[in-house]
DNA sequence: TATGCCTACGTCAACGTTGACGTAAATTTC
DNA sequence: GAAATTTACGTCAACGTTGACGTAGGCATA
């Protein structure tokens, strides 16, 4: 069969390449991949055909083979949270200046979903995974990970054979912030927590924070300055009504995250309170809606850019040597602004 | 070579299975796929051998021959902004409820990042794509729809073979949130707006509609009525704050977005004017926030899970005819809150 | 009883590419 | 100038799966 010269067909081959540049399909790949073993003149004339008759390579076909695409998959549980929308991105900047295509997925912190996912990257021939885990499941992860694909997983202390995981200083993070509150001169801290205590790995790191630079600073702990709510606005705001109903004294917030601290800040104005003048809000994460708010909230901010390029770096690391990498951890930073 | 018994191996094949379980590939092929032309019998040996060596499809192989995935592939500008971040969901639902997998990808609004992620897509054999294109680009979705991938984009009038496209009626949307604002009795209305008029195919439609309601209501427009500046917080703050500062009367704001809405929102506070007594503020999408901010932010809601629905159908029409499919519209509806 | 059809498989090639290996000609080395 | 090496290819098989087709045996039908 001939092909059409110079017509567009649904998906061309290194076959035709070949034989309208009169070589064998052997050495076009040779010219695609620039494995060198070929002259100067025959890859002129391959090139001319490949971009004749259009040709793409089929990353099925060469997955195949080779077992490696050049694409990372990133799982995350949602992306309406900005926190995650700017993880991706942080993710995405990285796999782009490593030359990586990047897919995502998500999961609705649902394990089903989670491990059809996984599963579903597994069978892509994805180079490496970069997850992060619903609740902090730790059985799938192995489980897919034994089977061969590399994973990253974000914010939870996890290590084998092929997996390994990029964290930040989740506690030195929330320390910075309250000790903030510290320094300005705040001593009725309240701290604006998660409900789910039990379920999230990340929780437990923040409230102990709290606890102990409270002691650590001479200032009175006890657990009816903590109060627990949905991790949302509504939340956040519900959350601080309570303690404003409950007469607590307060004068400093230190929030779960920024989206319990913009309710707190909702809260606090329609009960006529000044921020920072009467409460000072410390929020954490710092997404950028931070630096849009009226007042500019101060938060923890978690670098996301550094936490793509530790866990592409480790993710080749592990395709190395799959195993023995310690978790790696990234820089927390307290960013201030008029907050707090 | 012997396959040791109840070994994990990082890869079993139907070869594997099919020793294990005295069949041939074939056979062992079919009872994967449920495709008939086997015996009780042999499907339970098949299925035993399937479980013992722990076999799963090779995606790569299988979609080499079929080219189809049981994957469709969304790509969005980015995820930071909720509204887009909501449309995944709307996508995904509809994907998950009609049994596909998703796989997404972003282009931050680059023209090169685009079409390398639809190459990508194209190349993993998606059985579609799903598509929010970079200012409207339309060159780069008909050159990937002619090599064979179908393409269902966002907002956007385009037909041809292969792609197709559903939208919202984004001139009555806005014609809905302006006439509300008209309708409980505003008379000196200001339209928050986009800068880049010129790029963004969605933008004329509400600047026109917002001129034609005013016209119609008997309402004076002026150009000095509609303020442009980014889609942002900020942007939505700048420009409020530049209304006033023009002394222009105001007691109806539209906003181009939610985003805009939220920084009108702190500019008014600031100024001392409430919402909605003194000013009434109508945004634009119903990003999931503006049930969440005080005052709750009424908005023009973009029904994202319809959209879903919507543009997973179309891509089965599609597959089914290449040719010839009008755009599809999904509902827009006014969702009254507190701020108008 | 011969014919036709259905069931339950097996065989073989193909999808598009790359790894392993072979080889003739050109080039370098001693 | 013969031998060794390198260059520039080609050939063949394999990756794991499915489409197309073949076939032996069982069963109903004429």
């Amino acid at each position: 069969m001939i092909v059409h010269a110079g017509g567009m067909r649904s998906g061309s081959t290194l076959h035709d390449v070949a034989a309208l540049a009169g070589v064998s399909p052997r050495t076009v790949s040779r010219v695609v991949n620039d494995e060198g073993g070929f002259g100067e003149a025959t890859r002129l004339r391959v090139v001319a055909a490949i971009e004749k008759v259009d040709y793409r390579p089929n990353m099925l076909a060469r997955a195949l083979i080779t077992r490696r695409t050049g694409t990372v998959g990133l799982v995350v549980p949602q992306m309406v949270d900005p926190f995650f929308a700017e993880l991706v991105d942080g993710v995405h900047a990285a796999a782009k200046a490593s030359g990586r295509t990047m897919i995502i997925a998500k999961h609705d912190d649902d394990l089903t979903e989670f491990d059809s996912v996984l599963e579903t990257l597994s069978s892509f021939a994805v180079d490496g995974a970069i997850v992060y885990s619903p609740r902090g499941e730790r059985a799938l992860l192995m489980k897919h990970a034994m089977r061969g694909l590399p994973i990253v997983a974000f914010g939870m202390d996890i290590a084998g054979t092929n997996i390994g995981s990029v964290q930040w200083d989740i506690s030195r993070g929330a320390t910075l912030g309250i000790e903030h509150l510290v320094n300005i001169g705040r001593t009725n801290l309240v701290m604006l927590s998660h409900t789910g205590a039990g379920t999230s790995l990340l929780l437990p790191r923040r409230e102990t924070a709290f606890r102990h630079t409270l002691q650590s600073a001479g200032l009175h702990f006890s657990e009816a300055r903590v109060v627990r709510k949905d991790p949302t606005i509504d939340g956040g705001r519900a959350a601080m009504e309570a303690v404003l109903a409950a007469g607590t004294p307060v004068d400093g917030v230190f929030t779960f995250n920024d989206a319990m601290a913009i309710g707190a800040l909702q809260a606090l104005a329609v009960a006529g309170l000044r921020v920072p003048d009467d409460v000072a809000v410390v929020g954490f994460n710092d997404i950028a809606m931070c630096a849009a708010l009226v007042p500019a909230l101060t938060s923890v901010r978690l670098d996301r850019v550094a936490l793509g390029w530790e866990a592409m770096a480790l993710l080749d690391r592990l395709r190395v040597s799959p195993n023995n990498h310690q978790p790696v951890y990234v820089g927390v930073e307290l960013i201030i602004r008029q907050s707090a």
